[in-house]
DNA sequence: TAACATAGTACCCAAATCGAAACTGACGGA
DNA sequence: TCCGTCAGTTTCGATTTGGGTACTATGTTA
């Protein structure tokens, strides 16, 4: 309780604003930590990466891509060729996101089981 | 390497759906995590919940508190007073989503520094 | 000669979300 | 009788987000 207990006092004031609101304020949205998961597993191409996220269209992956690229999580690599390629992958700075992912996935994993087992 | 590469091949296949995607369809949206952080604390009545979120009105704060009662993930007990007094709680399920909402607000608490000390 | 591929951009419209303000109801106090 | 309290609801408008279609470049392939 008391280990809580400290955590809840220096994570949970919200004096200079909560620290949560400060994540969200970065990878809040419908998109942007799909987006990252899918990068942790490695460097990938604009249209690998729509594939892999079926509901997102070009637009909004594209907005959604350079959101992150500005908040220097992911980075981007041109290719000078025809068609053109470009690359996307996490940056340093985004790979110190991969716990929190791995949270959320893990409790996303356990989410889904118990809505299927108990569906209320 | 190899530690995070089970990690990968167990929850980043999204066959049956990304479970972060999971995660996201519960808790998120623009509110919900910080609800449910401020909740970490203990038991909270609405108008305090609605002082300590500045920027939330009443009726986002309603409808948000709804969907997370109807998933389960707060509990909402109503005093038959005059006036009303109504408390919301973490259920014993919300309480699983402790260890994800720490990690966000670790990672809130580093962003916010990196940010400070390195304008870029 | 036409089609195809990639990684976008531009434009325009629809839908979801967000938010300010007013209203409610029942009781206690001035 | 009017005001204040709490926990909302209702209404309306604004903002954000989402999405379809068409268009761009250029080298390779059929």
């Amino acid at each position: 309780m008391s280990g809580l207990d400290e955590y809840a006092s220096e994570l949970e004031e919200c004096v200079s604003g909560c620290p949560v609101e400060a994540t969200l304020s970065v990878v809040g949205g419908k998109w942007k930590a799909i987006i990252l998961w899918r990068l942790v597993g490695g460097t990938k191409r604009f249209n690998e990466l729509q594939r892999s996220i079926s509901q997102i269209n070009r637009k909004m992956l594209t907005e959604q891509l350079r959101e992150l690229e500005r908040d220097n999580l992911i980075i981007r690599t041109v290719y000078q060729q025809v068609p053109p390629k470009v690359e996307y992958s996490l940056s340093d700075y985004g790979r110190t996101f991969i716990p929190v992912m791995q949270a959320m996935a893990e409790w996303g994993l356990v989410h889904r089981e118990r809505n299927v087992t108990n569906k209320s």
